[in-house]
DNA sequence: CTTATTTCAGTAAGACTGATATCA
DNA sequence: CTGATATCAGTCTTACTGAAATAA
């Protein structure tokens, strides 16, 4: 930033005020601007503390992702489908996470066409003490308790569900 | 997205029963997450309406920013200030809105250094006809009210408050 | 034959660094 | 002189389209 001088009001509360003299009330507005402008603080304080690893929080995440799983290796597509992010997109982490020597690729045993991405002994590594780090500085948030934490949560839980992301459990009932 | 099937089960909510397994309770990272997910959700949405007028959601902020203005240009160190983002990026957002004819440059009359961004006839006319579009569906968020729209505002005010975005009106009795 | 998995080439966008011309 | 304004060149990252090889 060039000059992050603090303003003495709140752009995205003025903004409000003058889309509902124009508009009229537009909730929405304020809060996907609260949204984008929170994502971009996040990730800014994320990659700060990530950067030094080589990492950005996409690889970071699909690093942990491969943690989760029993033997420490998914298929690309399957890491594309739970971090939600395009198939080429993957190829790129993959590869770049690769270069990194954080994890191998290997032929998937059971399905000629797949690959299966490896997490190394130094990618389990890396996870660790960029767990720590970021733990400790509560991923940016550290303003927030626990409980503000959980709302955030509970909160943006139905924009995924309406984006399709999963079918929540009591909708689950009749299949 | 190459297949959205839906999972039939909340991604974040697993990954923090894992975290919380491995590493204790770390209610951040599913904050952090949903806000990541909400942000790429709603851009997704908000951009494709706005794609057939040539724009991008940043473009169309820095676009409402000057009808807002009264004389309808703006400095663009203030759009940067205001939209909070990097000198560099207003310079590119302006030349692409430049091109497009949706806004003018000119040299800023009370600073020689400076550079206003006047918005055209066009600019307004399409700003006038996006808007209606996003507030017709209502920036992507058209599964939240007005109050829980004004929720996500106030619970992700405090994040832009600690980021130096502004002093709350609060704080500034003693300046 | 159709579909799924992955990769590659190329495009577009935004965020940023560092340097520079200009002017307050 | 310093500091601010805007620009330029160039890097980095992600997202995406379209095409292709391969195999289920």
């Amino acid at each position: 930033m060039a000059k992050p001088l603090a303003l003495d009001f709140d752009p995205i509360a003025r903004a409000d005020e003058l889309w509902t003299r124009r508009w009229g009330g537009v909730p929405s507005m304020a809060a996907i601007t609260s949204v984008m402008r929170a994502h971009q603080i996040l990730l800014a304080r994320v990659d700060a503390v990530l950067k030094p690893y080589g990492l950005t929080f996409a690889r970071y995440e699909a690093l942990v992702l491969l943690t989760f799983s029993r033997t420490g290796e998914l298929s690309l597509s399957k890491i594309g489908e739970r971090l939600m992010v395009h198939p080429t997109s993957v190829t790129n982490t993959v590869d770049r996470l690769e270069r990194a020597g954080l994890v191998a690729r290997r032929p998937n045993p059971l399905d000629g066409r797949g690959v299966l991405a490896s997490i190394t002994d130094r990618g389990r590594q890396v996870v660790e003490e960029a767990t720590r780090e970021l733990v400790a500085m509560e991923f940016g948030m550290e303003d927030y308790d626990a409980d503000q934490c959980r709302q955030v949560f509970d909160l943006l839980r139905p924009l995924r569900v309406s984006a399709g992301d999963f079918v929540p459990a009591e909708e689950q009932a009749d299949r």
